[in-house]
DNA sequence: GCTTACACCTGTCGA
DNA sequence: CTCGACAGGTGTAAG
């Protein structure tokens, strides 16, 4: 099994409150129904549960803007305490030799700083305050 | 006399069952009452038939969102037979050289494929079978 | 049944 | 070229 990473998006105050904007170039791991502007996908977090998301593009213009659809994406975000500063990161799994997609996982962290004074990047769910 | 093309709407099933929303560029052609946010104009339709509409707009807000409210739209709606797929155009009719509105006028059409398998919209008073 | 809150969609601008 | 930010427009459902 192979991990491929397909993006980290560094939380932004908008990120927060609406929608979560999709880098362009992530589209290519999401295989769209043909015609349609949108998709459902499932990711897995770091405890295991599976979040369903809705990936959702633009039909006109020149540039697709993909957006995970607020109504999928902000119950994420409550769920982990997510603030700007934080970071998600979104990865494939796919089976070595061959193209099929197994699944995709995502990661919410936040930045510590550890005692030699470097900086690091926890999942949230194992922050040692994390769901008090 | 120059006929003004206000919109064309097409109906979804909202349309059918609820207001008609009102594009807000429109709102241009309806002067309002001074402090207002309703007001009531005549459109003559195909058969030289005046109906009443109701315009109304929200008080708050950014938006104004006009719609025609149900209780003027719904008669309308009910007496021309019109469904989801059909559309209403409204015009204005002004007399040239000067910016007095003379009246309005709206038709409430249906897409009919011609023999020759190109797609026309038709008032619904000239189909067929209307009134049957 | 009117009014409003909310989410989604799109155009545009600028970093 | 991409993406954040914002304004404006619309349908839907709740108030």
């Amino acid at each position: 099994m192979e991990q491929v990473h397909l993006f980290t998006k560094n939380l932004k105050p908008s990120h927060i409150s609406h929608a979560l904007s999709f880098p362009t170039h992530a589209l290519e791991a999401f295989p769209f129904p043909e015609g349609s502007h949108m998709m459902n996908f499932e990711a897995v977090d770091a405890t295991g549960n599976a979040w369903r998301f809705c990936l959702s593009t633009r039909r006109t213009g020149a540039h697709p803007k993909p957006v995970l659809l607020r109504s999928s994406w902000h119950p994420f975000v409550e769920q982990k305490g997510l603030a700007p500063e934080d970071r998600v990161v979104f990865f494939m799994e796919r089976d070595e030799g061959n193209d099929m997609i197994r699944r995709y996982t995502v990661r919410a962290q936040r930045k510590v700083m550890t005692l030699m004074g470097q900086d690091v990047w926890v999942d949230v769910e194992h922050l040692p305050l994390y769901g008090l």
